[in-house]
DNA sequence: ATTTGGTTTAACCATTTAGTTAAAAATGAT
DNA sequence: ATCATTTTTAACTAAATGGTTAAACCAAAT
């Protein structure tokens, strides 16, 4: 059995600088020295940078999407799926806020390989979700709306504040506690805003 | 009087491959010849890497923040100014998909000195905007909100989609032309979905 | 015709950086 | 003790890249 400690640290030393730096800014030296390493082991398990890079990527994506995207296949009712979604959002961003602009700005730059990576396919059933809002909309619960209209909306109010951490900090004069602060007030107010923009008539 | 072509072509090359490459990721080289001139008149003209790019970030700064946040100086009614806002992003949007992940993601590796350069205190009068959602909550019309949470919230829904274009095509399964008649939609969806959410009990 | 400022050419330097290599050292299992 | 695997050391290469330089070129103005 392999031991696996010198591999899961260089990957969790790429994902940090990665975060921080991005593909083209990060330097193998840093994740080395992030790492406890030496730059000769980074070649040793991942021979160059793009592998170590798609390799953390990978990685990552795999721990965080089910957490974005499990709802989807659980049980809950309407209401509760967008409660859960704006609870799981919150916290687990709180503590990952450069996420999503890393994410964002390493698939604008190249689409095509790391979109192949992600399957949300498989995470979410469109048509499923598609049908539970259309149930929803008649039984006059909510007006009816398309699941990428859905989707899209629920995501952008959840994702985008974090994305904008900086700007909006400097646009409002928040601090990192106030900051802090009205990001934990949208664990329900962003999901009571999409209930009632979604209340019937 | 000098002549400025020279250099604004440099700009504007400048901010099209920053665009698509970022600072770090970006070549002094490919700049040149997207300018169609050479890395010596580049020198000559910005000194270096950095200057070039804060000079061509801010002068695309310059360009889209009035047209982003103009809507808020404006004597439009309420209602107005959020169907306006709607239509402005979208539009510009539409021709600059990009914009919106690389401004974020060049502000989240380097804050501060980009930072510097937005002043939308200018722009946007936030106790101005406070006040009209307060006559408005006061009157009836809508529900009582913060300006951060209405402004997060609509920024949010209209930058987001672009942000994150590619990955939202890859779940939904559309094409270029299917995202762009989702986002036409959008011009007036959004601001419909934000009155709704804002519509009082 | 000369001057001036913008522009090109092309060679060049210095530095950074990804990646390599080979040998030595440490580690741990048998 | 021996052996295989992991890790370090340290020096090295090759390429990319930002930036410089100096001389020549060109166009328009004087």
């Amino acid at each position: 059995m392999v031991d696996e400690t010198s591999k899961s640290k260089i990957l969790l030393a790429a994902r940090s600088v990665f975060l921080r730096k991005g593909l083209a800014g990060a330097r193998m030296q840093e994740i080395a020295d992030t790492a406890g390493i030496n730059k000769a082991l980074l070649h040793y398990y991942f021979g160059n940078k793009e592998s170590l890079f798609t390799s953390s990527f990978q990685s990552l994506l795999k721990e965080i999407l089910p957490r974005f995207f499990g709802v989807f296949t659980t049980n809950l009712s309407f209401e509760e799926k967008v409660h859960t979604l704006g609870r799981n959002y919150v916290e687990f961003l709180s503590d990952h806020p450069q996420l999503p602009v890393m994410i964002l700005s390493e698939i604008q730059r190249e689409p095509k390989r790391l979109l192949d990576q992600i399957q949300i396919g498989e995470l979410i059933d469109l048509s499923t979700l598609q049908h539970q809002l259309d149930e929803e909309a008649a039984q006059g619960n909510i007006r009816k709306i398309s699941v990428a209209e859905f989707l899209i909306n629920t995501i952008s109010l959840l994702v985008f504040p974090f994305a904008a951490k900086p700007i909006f900090q400097n646009v409002m004069s928040f601090s990192d506690s106030q900051f802090q602060k009205f990001i934990d007030q949208r664990k329900s107010s962003v999901s009571d805003f999409i209930l009632n923009a979604l209340k019937p008539h």
